[in-house]
DNA sequence: ATACGTGCAAATTCTTTGCAGCAGT
DNA sequence: ACTGCTGCAAAGAATTTGCACGTAT
């Protein structure tokens, strides 16, 4: 699975829509060696003849920045610039049996949570820990055989 | 807010559609004294003159089961029944501060992210220990006034 | 006969888009 | 003149519903 297949499979999951200028935009970003401004994402659209009007860019590079899949760069001019986000926030999954640590990446899920909390609970969350106990796949796969294999 | 606003809400988080019959089943719900089978919601809707299909019921209860929102009586006549889910997992919220502990529920949006895990990573998750660290409401209060408000 | 489940197309919900127009530099 | 933002109506995506039919007890 490839970084815009990963995106678009986060997206999905938060139930937001998968568009034609929605996934035109993450293929501009995914294929771009530089950080893009909305001219410059404006003027792709227009190589390829289609459509968009500049609002809807500028949603949605809120959208995607609020997702945390892009993220502002500021350059000496003072227009804005995007670029996707490079990396995120690991969790661990830890195995029971065999003590092997995994990291996962839950794709900013608990920001939203955090939010939630800060304004129903009024609890300002200035980090946390979310560790995963269980089986991992290996020591799943052994228990159903006999224990000399591998 | 009451109990169905707080499950409104709740489903409009996750981004499900709030449509009238889904609101109505949980309506009867929260307003019956014992659980409900699937004929005895289809009556209930008969009686407000609202048609509906037998097929929806099934699938909204699988949907609300799913969700944690209800869950499944068995009586001994074998006909499933429904009731609100009393209760659910707490995660804690430790103050870095005053070292006080609170509750809170995530609503079971953990369970979302496990099954990802497992089909992702093939990680089977046997349980998990979440923990949301930061400074409570007091403190946070507190912080910006002298110290010898209580 | 009754309880319950599945696939597919239509209906409904609600996000996303475009347009007109405004604010600030 | 240009960058950036907002409200509202229309378009579009995707969930929800109904219908026909199937399975199991």
């Amino acid at each position: 699975m490839n970084e815009l297949e990963e995106i678009l499979k986060y997206l999905k999951e938060k139930k937001y829509r998968l568009t034609k200028k929605r996934n035109l935009i993450l293929y501009f970003f995914l294929n771009s060696e530089k950080p893009l401004c909305v001219r410059e994402i404006q003027d792709m659209f227009l190589k390829l003849n289609i459509s968009i009007n500049k609002t809807t860019i500028y949603r949605e590079l809120f959208f995607l920045k609020k997702e945390g899949i892009i993220r502002e760069v500021k350059l000496i001019d003072n227009v804005m610039r995007y670029e996707i986000t490079p990396e995120n926030h690991y969790h661990h999954l830890v195995c029971l049996n065999c003590k092997k640590i995994e990291n996962v990446i839950l794709e900013g899920d608990l920001d939203k949570q955090e939010k939630m909390i800060l304004k129903t609970k009024k609890f300002k969350i200035l980090y946390h820990i979310l560790e995963f106990y269980g089986v991992c796949s290996k020591c799943e796969k052994r228990s159903f055989h006999t224990k000399n294999i591998s």
